[in-house]
Formats: structure tokens, sequence, C-alpha cells
DNA sequence: AAACAAACCTGTGCGC
DNA sequence: TGCGCACAGGTTTGTT
């Protein structure tokens, strides 16, 4: 579920309310969700901290701990992280709860990890050895935000492959942080089709794709993402975002285009992903 | 090299 | 009302 803005809102939430604050106790419930470690290694890597930083690369949460260690969470189709008071009701699925002591001007609360998917994960590791223990991390491609991806960077990614641009766009090895949703509503900005090839855009292709995934990505973020019909993806407090009000083709196949209002918004299935495009707009 | 298929889980919505 | 199936924001692993 949550893509580059939807992860970034979260990590806003984290730096402005979860940085500087010491962690008392922590629970683990399921314990597939540190699956990668054990909820031992958990426990013992979190309890007593505190959380110097909130950083994201592509999909990815990491908070630096005064420890030298990094706490990883990855929400994955379902996770989300969620703040609450004290002693507060725990939604079904809450399978990490991290205690926060008081400070001045807040009381004692809870940092929650809830997901009935159970995709995600959360996992204490050392930076230094961020090769070994999280091998997918250190592989990542550029992030269009946190990182500069010029046109010329872009260029050579799409030139260097030949590849369709959905899978490509889908690709957190070559370009982190865009899922689904993202990568629709990118190409559709770019009037490109999905099935196109890397090495075949042109100029004024790569170029519309640059500006694109430019346009889409921060207005996504300024918009606190992307909460569709289920309320899976909420921010730190619960609350949605709105930029699912933007969206020009993911979940509407069928219906007229918005863009060009003639062309009708068609579904096909890329990288074993629902894809959507409009054929008049897009080529 | 790159696309495809299955797998990992739970919940929801829809047709019958 | 209930059942069964399709589908869901992601990623990994193994196969063509």
């Amino acid at each position: 579920m949550p893509e580059l803005p939807e992860v970034e809102t979260v990590r806003r939430g984290l730096h402005r309310f979860v940085v500087g604050r010491h962690v008392q106790r922590v629970e683990v419930g399921r314990e597939r969700t540190v699956r990668r470690t054990s909820r031992q290694q958990l426990i013992d890597g979190l309890t007593g901290t505190t959380i110097i930083g909130a950083n994201r690369r592509g999909k990815y949460l990491l908070l630096p701990l005064d420890s030298g260690d990094e706490v990883m969470i990855h929400l994955r189709m379902s996770g989300q992280v969620l703040i609450a008071d004290a002693g507060a009701v725990r939604p079904p699925h809450t399978h990490v709860v991290a205690h926060l002591a008081p400070g001045v001007g807040y009381g004692a609360q809870e940092l929650w990890f809830v997901d009935p998917r159970t995709f995600g994960e959360v996992v204490v590791f050392d930076p230094t050895n961020v090769a070994v223990e999280i091998p997918d991390l250190a592989r990542l491609g550029i992030d269009p935000i946190a990182d500069d991806l010029s046109l010329a960077v872009l260029r050579r990614l799409l030139r260097a492959r030949h590849r369709l641009l959905k899978p490509l766009l889908l690709d957190q090895h070559v370009i982190a942080g865009i899922g689904n949703i993202y990568a629709d509503e990118i190409l559709h900005e770019a009037r490109l089709r999905p099935d196109r090839m890397s090495d075949e855009l042109g100029p004024a292709g790569e170029r519309r794709l640059h500006d694109a995934i430019h346009r889409i990505l921060p207005a996504a973020v300024s918009a606190g993402g992307s909460t569709l019909g289920d309320a899976q993806y909420v921010d730190l407090f619960g609350a949605g975002g709105s930029y699912q009000d933007a969206h020009r083709v993911y979940g509407r196949t069928g219906e007229r285009c918005i863009t060009c209002g003639v062309g009708w918004i068609r579904r096909t299935v890329s990288a074993q992903r629902s894809t959507h495009f409009c054929p008049r707009c897009q080529r």
C-alpha cells in the first residue's frame, strides 16, 4: 500500500513527534514482524535507547538510535505506524509497541506497528553492516526525492536497459520509492504507455518522464499521500491523505479519461500488477 | 538481462 | 445470509 509519498508523510510525523523520545519498554506480539532477526533482538536493541532521527530511503523508514544502531521499518502492503496515548486500546494486528517516556509538554505515549497482512517488518540493525543485515536496503536505487534525480541521470538509467516502463518504474533497485499507484500516474502525466521500452523513448519522452516524476511525487507528498477506500494507509495520528482525489488513471478502469475527455481508461496487467492508462493520451 | 509466476498473509467486496 | 472467488498500496525467489 504505502509508496514514497505515504512513507514520507509518516517520516515527517516521526521527525516531528518521535525524534528525541526515549524508549522505555518494547513489546513484540507476532514474531513474524521481526523475522529478519528475532523478538529478543528487537527488544534488546530498542529498549533504553533514544530515537535521534527519522529518515527515509525509498519505502524504507530508518530511525537512528543513540546506541549507534538504527530501526528499519518497512510497511509493505498493510503496515501502519501509529502514535497513541499510553494505555489506549490497541487495534487488532498490533505487533510491536514501543513505550515512549513522557517529557516536557507531553505525557507517556506508545508507538504502534500495526499490520494485518504481516508482510511488513521491524528490525534493529547496525548501519555499518547494512549490506549483510539488510541487503536489499543496501542495493536500493536512487531516491527521486531524497536524492537528486537529474534528467541526465534518468536518461542513463533508461538507456542502459531494455525494459518495459512499468516494471522499470516499480524496480526498487533502479529508482526507489515508486509503487503501483504512482507508476501509473507518472506514466499518464508523461503521456507514455506502460509497455513502452525504456531505451526507445527519445529525448522528448525522457524529458516528459523526468518532469512527471518531479511533478507527481511532490504533489502527492504535499497531499499527505493517497488513502483508498479501505483506509489502510493513514498517518501517525490515523488521518488519511487526499491525493486519491487527484488520481487520473489509477482505479479508473472503464471511465472516461479526465485529461483528454475522449479516451477510456484501460486496465492491463504488467509485472503482475494492475496497470491503468489512457490509450489516447499515452503513446 | 528481463519478464513471468508463485509465494508470503489477511480482509473486503462482489456475483450467485 | 452465505459461499467462493478476485483482488489489494510490496517484495523475494525461482523459472523461462
